[in-house]
DNA sequence: CGGCCAACCTGTGCGC
DNA sequence: TGCGCACAGGTTGGCC
């Protein structure tokens, strides 16, 4: 479920929370997610303080004192949510997988129905490597993506373009809407091929990648209440798609007057303006 | 190696 | 109300 923007901003509203914390409870209530739950858990946990909070694509780190970093992904159904001393539930819900409980008083829990998320450990000096990090592509965000970047990264590629960025060894953090979301922005088919792109179509769509996740991050932004005093899940806001979603409506480019077409692509859903996107 | 699909899981919504 | 099916925003192992 989670793209770049909604991990971004499950981050965002765990920082007022977590960031210089120390952790007094975790607690994984189930063996495994997509990976087993290292079993020392809580006892590397507990007692410990979350020096910072950061993200890598669609990872949340949690940087510890003792050089611990908690890998933490959300998969597809992975919710985050945090409350306040008052009002921390009684009875867990069925697919509540860990628990953390900070010396502020905050009791954080991430839910995960499907349990394709992960939560694995890793140590300062060697998370650069680490197997789940290594090959992520450049962030879409920083300085190491541009038009060059991507135009290269396109070179060569067979596949379709909706293809190539999914592909997160190109370019980090895309998932199946902001692709879409981009693609009907920059007015290019997903079933085009990647190599296909010419440099004038890269270079709108490398700031439109951009431009779409900020939007995003930036409509998410605007959901964050002030957890000290409230509480509530993190990072699942209402974002109105141009196209995602919008199959047999009306595409909402000025002037265009087309339809959003629905087309299945490694078996995943694709939308498109079948007018205004060639 | 590139590209594609099935598999990992559970929940939800829809047609009958 | 129940049943069966399609589908869900991610990732990867295995196969051609």
């Amino acid at each position: 479920m989670p793209e770049l923007p909604e991990v971004e901003t499950v981050r965002r509203g765990l920082l007022p929370a977590l960031e210089g914390a120390t952790l007094v409870e975790a607690t994984a209530r189930a063996p495994k997610l997509r990976f087993p739950i290292p079993a020392d858990f809580s006892t590397r946990l507990t007692g410990n303080r979350i020096e910072r909070l950061t993200r890598r694509s669609k990872y949340i780190l949690m940087e510890c004192t003792d050089g611990l970093i908690v890998i933490l992904h959300l998969g597809m159904s992975g919710r985050v949510t945090i409350h306040d001393g008052t009002n921390a539930p009684e009875v867990y819900g069925k697919h509540d997988h860990v628990v953390l409980r900070t010396d502020r008083g905050a009791t954080i829990i991430y839910n995960d129905a499907r349990r394709f998320g992960l939560l694995v450990f890793s140590d300062r000096d060697t998370v650069q490597d680490h197997p789940l990090i290594r090959d992520i592509g450049p962030e879409p965000l920083g300085n190491a993506f541009n038009t060059d970047v991507l135009k290269a990264g396109l070179m060569g590629r067979k596949s379709s373009i909706k293809a190539a960025l999914l592909d997160q060894k190109l370019v980090a953090g895309l998932g199946n809407i902001y692709v879409c979301e981009a693609l009907w922005r920059a007015g290019i088919h997903p079933s085009r091929q990647a190599l296909s792109l010419s440099t004038a179509e890269v270079e709108t769509l490398t700031p439109i990648i951009r431009q779409v996740l900020t939007d995003a991050i930036e409509a998410g932004g605007s959901t964050l209440k002030d957890y000290v005093q409230a509480s509530g899940e993190l990072g699942y806001f209402q974002h109105s798609f141009r196209a995602y979603g919008r199959e047999g409506e009306a595409c909402l480019r000025e002037g265009c007057g087309g339809t959003v077409e629905r087309i299945v692509q490694q078996g995943r859903s694709s939308f498109y303006c079948g007018t205004c996107q060639n």
